[in-house]
DNA sequence: GGTTGCATGTAAATGGTTACATGATTGT
DNA sequence: ACAATCATGTAACCATTTACATGCAACC
């Protein structure tokens, strides 16, 4: 499965300029198990309008420059039905996260620190915007089943790292007033 | 962070070949957050060796092949803590999985509900063989927190696909019995 | 007799990232 | 004045996958 068969997905939902798919992919429903940039969205569309699997209608703007916008094809809707009727291999997980912890005795401390620190926050604002926005919005099953998939994981993943941050050396920074009575660092 | 890097990771805990290597990142403490294969890895070997980073002895065997055992230098050392030293980029997670679910409406039943039961044994056996490597043997306060972490996100993943799979349309397929008083399919 | 495991590698193709190139508008 | 958002794209580079190529030993 690639950027292609990606663009087709996203325009099988609604239509969209490369800019506007871009983002549902790093932060819209996608982004929980896709990533995407320009640098491979474009092209993309390039070669599937050529395929005859989208179409694509300028739309002049005022002030702005014309917007690309880009609609599924029936033959782009047989493309995505032919590649969902393939199983799935594997997920692919690749976590520089995770081998920093394996190797965390040979890490500097603050590193640590400072991954756990910001890995944390991260995951809490992330499920903070994922349950706004299973509220907010209808979906669809499959949107729904997803979006509770990573919830699920962001979840068992923040409740690991906070109960087992010590373990590494990543302690948290001592509170504010152990510093005033405490030693300095 | 690239196949260089892991196999400096891999060889700075114990000399090793390219075929073991190989071993422990498809099977072995890795597996639930990096992949490589042959094409990979053994040109990357021969890199390192190249800037010094790791050398190679030719360890003669009866009855098969040379062996090339790896280990790493003190170059490799540095370079390994030097990777270490900066912050962990976000993970990249792509799932063909979650994409085929998310369409899940445009997937025929059949490839659904066989992703789902083939998905669900594979989170089963991982686990089992996770908890009894987690016995087993002893391991670096790294390795426990990474193998706890994968564990926790396997548990996680198929209790979540266990109680939400009917959601999609891809419900178990008949208990045995039910055939035998029930209609046919 | 066939499959799995040990053992090493290369070449071509795929697929994606990064950096560059451009430019107006809106908000701080 | 500066940053962010909207908006499109290309070219060079990088890393990895896939397929190929070889061969013996052990097990079923």
């Amino acid at each position: 499965m690639n950027v292609e068969i990606l663009c087709l997905g996203i325009l099988s939902r609604s239509d969209a300029t490369g800019y506007e798919i871009r983002k549902q992919v790093t932060e819209g429903p996608f982004s929980h198990f896709y990533k995407a940039g320009f640098g491979s969205i474009y092209p993309a569309l390039r070669k599937l309008s050529e395929r005859g699997l989208i179409r694509c209608t300028l739309q002049a703007q005022e002030k702005r420059p014309d917007k690309k916008v880009y609609a599924i094809a029936p033959a782009g809707r047989q493309a995505l039905a032919e590649a969902l009727r393939r199983p799935p291999g594997p997920d692919a997980v690749r976590s520089d996260f995770l081998f920093l912890s394996f190797f965390s005795h040979l890490a500097p401390a603050e590193i640590l620190r400072e991954a756990f620190d910001e890995r944390i926050a991260w995951l809490r604002a992330k499920i903070d915007t994922m349950r706004g926005h299973r509220e907010g919005c209808d979906m669809s099953p499959g949107e729904a089943f997803t979006l509770g998939y990573g919830l699920a994981v962001y979840e068992a993943i923040l409740a690991y790292l906070e109960s087992n941050r010590d373990d590494l050396g990543a302690p948290n920074p001592a509170p504010v007033d152990a510093r005033i009575s405490g030693a300095a660092e």
